[in-house]
DNA sequence: GATGAATGAGTTTTCATTCAT
DNA sequence: GATGAATGAAAACTCATTCAT
């Protein structure tokens, strides 16, 4: 998978060259049965060249969990600074930006972190503070501020704006599990926008101005 | 001469012993951190008793995610099925039974299945069958079917009555995670049952006639 | 070396196999050079096996040390009670008592256990109190005691019989160090027997009566 | 523009940097416990820079093992020459010299060493003949000079002096390990001084003329 | 049917040692 | 000459699994 020939390069940033290995062997196997061995032939280092840079299995976790929380997050949020609130388009942009926001935590990668984080919390529960504070709240408070906005417009009527955002979240990823069979299958474009829309489509009902 | 004292029972339902024995086990460390040796220990049995008694690891695993979700999956229909859908009535029941609905998955045991499951969806995707059969396809059918009672009666407009349920719950549980921190935090009941009705008001908003 | 053809025998006393494999991987080694590995080949037993019945590396030192200096301690006592307190036989019976007593301290077993209690002790203090009380003190003990006897003849004069044996077994080890280069080479009988005499003679001259 | 204050020094000794803090690493934790790593932070370089000057941990041991010798011994040597050998004070010289001596070996530095060779001895033999030509044979050779010269006085009868100054030490250590526990408790100067002097006093009542 | 005792394979982690700069 | 970064080899320890009784 890499492009140059017999060794990637030769002293080239380690660092992320472990992080990017780390991510499918964590999301695919979970934290305990992903083994640092793995992690390290994937990332073409010698496992002492993981415990130098990060100190220990666990803590490795922790920097690709903050990694990969970090771009979640910020996909999701641009998903919703996309959202145009102008009078006309706003209908079709909420769609869309709940549609791009669902996918951003369909990544691969989005969904490797919620399966093991859920599997996580209950051994180490600070693990769910540093995802909240990096990938969940930031996106919650962008939303429910675009809600407001649609709110101020008289467009909406959002006395709640935060608790909105959350049924907005929830109502479209409704159908999700279901469809994907909890992440295991892989879904449409198409699929995902159709279940999306049935749920802002009842958010709408109830929001409405 | 019957049975002495010291022996708790003298061959009694082991099977059962070690299943009860397996779920505190599973729940806490997850399947890969449980060990055998821990269930053995906590069921008063020793290793090969497990071991012929399920096989292996893996289907002892799967026994009690099985059994777990059957459980929980019957409390929650119960909850369902305690919907008065009489005009006066419904309304408080609404509230009632969804809550009821949402703490049946709160249960230690509950909690500890969701989030295994979702750690093992990964390594074994049978396991979500299991799971939706036993559990979660019931409880949907029998929401719907109390839905499509209001709408029959007139009081709601459900066009689709699995897609409203799916949404209720939704709904139910949007804020859930927010304040049990993952199932971290204990929750009080009123609390449940505070976050419960605001996403209730929200769906009756969406879908009342 | 054992008299069993393949399997030595199916299910006799590993323990016992474990320890008398660990003494010689112990003793040429070291604590920290000695590898559970080692050991385990050595005593033809898998490594669980090893951890199953002694827990750690360092039970498994400590009980090895303890099983050791109880045999040295009961070999020199052994040699001490051999002497011979009448005023016909005591002089020659002193040298040999002290001869059999140094040589108990020079079996390849012993010899390891004071290089190991040596390197150790610095990591671990109690260890020295495991082997003061198991092997030491019993024997300064008894040759305090048979130099009692002595001195209650009228044979010796022993005001502190208790220093009189720690003198004399010093004595008698003050030239074993150079003739054995620190227990590296091995030391004929007649030799030892000859240095240990020069030292009892000294001892002789200063508490003879 | 001369020696800024930012490095300690610009380039000087480091080789005695290392060698100086390879003496604590080495003392505390033994020869296999100490590592390079330490070592190399305590001299506060780098582990290369270990490398070119020594070329392997074993080489830095036995360079650290030769210098604290050397150093052991001339302290002890000094001791020896200390020795008044005139009739009216050789009595109180003797117990004053033989306390220094043994009080040389008991350095924290010379501790250290003697637990290491122990130790090591089994691994690497030569190490012992390192030790005793730079420690041992110096101190015995001045001290066996020293009581030659009381002999010749008429003072003492020493047919054997070497043998007599071996036996001197062994009389004075004879109580020694047992009040410092093998050298894990500290000693107080007036306590040494008394155990040394009962041996000299068994060792005179010996070799008195 | 139940068990105590044993094991092969695999885990995380550390260490002495060496390049490329 | 000095170093940061890398590694092969090996350490202690655990686990799911299976015999012989």
């Amino acid at each position: 998978m890499s492009t140059a020939p017999a060794r990637p390069r030769p002293t080239t940033d380690r660092r992320q060259r472990i992080l990017d290995a780390a991510g499918p062997v964590f999301g695919e196997h979970g934290y305990e049965r992903a083994s640092v061995d793995a992690i390290a032939r994937a990332a073409q280092v010698s496992k002492p060249t993981i415990y130098s840079h990060f100190g220990s299995k666990e803590q490795l976790f922790q920097v690709w969990v903050g990694a990969v929380a970090r771009q979640v997050s910020d996909d999701a949020v641009r998903a919703v600074h996309g959202l145009d609130v102008s009078p006309k388009k706003w209908r079709a942009a909420l769609v869309t930006a709940a549609t791009d926001l669902v996918e951003a935590w369909h990544t691969d990668c989005a969904a490797s972190l919620a399966r093991t984080i859920n599997a996580e919390v209950g051994r180490d529960p600070q693990i769910y503070a540093v995802v909240r504070e990096a990938a969940h709240d930031p996106v919650i408070e962008a939303l429910a501020g675009r809600l407001a906005m649609l709110g101020n417009a008289g467009l909406l009527r959002v006395p709640d704006p935060v608790l909105a955002a959350k049924q907005l979240i929830a109502l479209s990823r409704a159908e999700l599990d279901d469809i994907s069979e909890f992440g295991t299958k892989p879904t449409s474009a198409p699929v995902v926008r159709r279940v999306v829309k049935a749920g802002v489509e009842t958010f709408l009902r109830a929001y409405e101005a």
